[in-house]
DNA sequence: CTTAATAATGACTTCGAATGCAAAGTATAA
DNA sequence: TTATACTTTGCATTCGAAGTCATTATTAAG
């Protein structure tokens, strides 16, 4: 077997008795060489147990056969489903994922910085906390990225995206119906686009239907977070009839502490929606009512755009936009009060 | 700033008025360069935008600043915290995650493939498919693993692992203690090594209190299978009073069946328990009664281990074991019958 | 059986940083 | 001042596959 040095084509050229262009050649589809020769090459490689190095072929091709997937992990239920998804599309396109953490704007440098020394063919951006501002940074880098849910002014990036203000218009009309009059808001981290979002969306849902002054509460999109934000919102308040959860994970948090801690029953005395349509929601004891965003579609079209643009770097950014789908959980009921 | 091609050494280098040497090993500590040269040629990398190609130099150091990391995705919660505390301690040695998935034991050879090619530094390996014959051909080609709670004979490769069996025992004894006699044991898929050895461990568990021909059911370690194999189980057994599952995942599916469709209440009716410790069993709603495993101290382990024996690969593999931690939630209660 | 067109092949160069080695420079000791 | 030790520096080579180009082998056409 292979003792301690690595075989190289060199070896392989050698022992089958044609030249390292040859090897090289048998490697590759669509190139000129006999089947004869090919097949002699493919046959001693074998014997040989050689591997082509990708890394000496990556220094000479310009192309590392691998994405930088910028997610954040802590405390969102979505991004590991994301990320699985992203995983086996990009598998497929023949890319392998080199990951990349960011639960905070602070670690974004050190990750843009090894973005560049490792040559990655492009970029999917999830993290919440990736900041827009550093977009232009990849363009000087000539690296495609894709932005999920998050957009950008003036196209800069291509990005997928769940229709928010659908999604949200449509819990809120929900809850409206139901006779809803005291809400609460429940938003996600002040840095991060996608919370400030559906924030604001929520505020222009309900204001659209005359209740402005609506309070908000900040959470960082964790369990726990949800449950401390309505534990010192109910500390000074009196209870709201209904929740917007920026998230899904919040909104478990909230129906636990309003459940456990607030004597109040979900959706009898309080209704709660939540964003996402993570896994968890649809099981039995909560069964959230949500939006559910379709991310086998949007994961698939992150992965064909950025595989377009790094085939043709020219090609106009794309924006492109999905309708979440409406769960009629169990968690909103009629208005109370 | 940088138009079309990319800024080399070489560049820097003629702008500075030195060699390509020069700028290399300004680039490394503890070269022999003076302060001079070093920062005359920092501040004109700085200028030209200039960063060393992390292709290239895996070439010539031959390493990669890589690991791979084998993880499965779709239906096990402890995947996804495991992997972001494996990214983040792997960070800080200043080593990048290079993600596979695997999700059947088919795909196992396709990623072997890939990790061969991409001259990653070490493996870790914590897929529940992994099969642990395929830890020779590691040897072979020289590159260190760390197996995830997957103790493998001979130690032939290193490993960090929670102690299934003490954990299995305590959470045994509990139910013993409350006087259950009719159980049932939901094993995970019978390809997985953790599945086995924890369906093992119950049985024996059980068997050492005298409790013998104990059914077991089989899942996938999802939420959906849980559901489904207790379904079935139901539908052609009378209901047991204890439930000992492989996973926490498949516990929760267990409790829901259990609570939706088959009219028991838990714990009254029934008592549940998992493995793991995920996060989301401790929600509220379900307060599972579990082992926690230590993941911050083995995931740290299993990093400290791997660059340990990628810095000096002749030292001899090593086993680390870390006890659970028994919580006691509120999913075990009294034997009715 | 030529001639033209095409396919197959190998020699050589390239990608970009790291490093062994020898030469040149600087500091220390006698 | 000279001999000696140590530090800096640049040259040339290396890592391993891929691609360019010119040459040779093969096939098709006339």
């Amino acid at each position: 077997m292979n003792k301690h040095k690595r075989v190289t084509s060199y070896d392989v050229a050698k022992v089958a008795g044609v030249s390292q262009s040859a090897v090289s050649r048998a490697f590759q589809t669509g190139r000129s060489v006999s089947d004869k020769t090919r097949e002699k090459v493919l046959a001693t490689a074998n014997e040989l147990g050689y591997k082509p190095n990708a890394i000496a072929r990556m220094l000479i091709t310009r192309r590392s056969g691998m994405v930088a997937v910028i997610s954040s992990s802590r405390v969102n239920l979505v991004y590991p489903e994301v990320l699985s998804l992203l995983n086996e599309r990009l598998s497929e396109k023949n890319e392998r994922v080199l990951l990349f953490n960011l639960d905070n704007a602070a670690g974004l440098d050190d990750i843009l910085e090894h973005i560049w020394t490792f040559q990655v063919d492009g970029v999917i951006a999830l993290a919440a906390h990736f900041d827009h501002k550093s977009i232009n940074k990849f363009k000087q880098h000539q690296i495609p990225v894709v932005l999920y849910n998050r957009r950008v002014a003036g196209h800069s990036a291509s990005s997928v995206c769940c229709n928010h203000e659908q999604g949200i218009f449509e819990l809120v009309d929900i809850l409206h119906d139901f006779g809803h009059k005291d809400y609460l808001v429940l938003a996600g981290p002040d840095d991060s686009d996608v919370a400030q979002e559906r924030c604001e969306l929520a505020i222009k849902a309900l204001t659209d239907k005359g209740i402005n002054d609506v309070p908000i509460a900040y959470g960082d999109f964790s369990y726990q977070s949800g449950r401390q934000a309505f534990s010192n919102y109910m500390a000074t308040h009196s209870a709201p009839t209904a929740v917007v959860c920026s998230n899904d994970t919040m909104a478990i948090g909230v129906i636990d502490e309003a459940r456990e801690n607030c004597g109040l029953r979900v959706p009898e005395d309080l209704s709660v929606v939540g964003f996402d349509g993570v896994n968890a929601v649809f099981w039995h004891s909560y069964q959230l009512t949500t939006v559910k965003q379709p991310i086998e579609q949007m994961t698939k079209a992150a992965v064909d755009i950025l595989v377009e643009q790094i085939a043709t770097p020219d090609n106009p950014a794309q924006l492109r936009v999905w309708s979440g789908a409406l769960v009629q959980g169990k968690t909103v009921g009629p208005a109370t009060n």
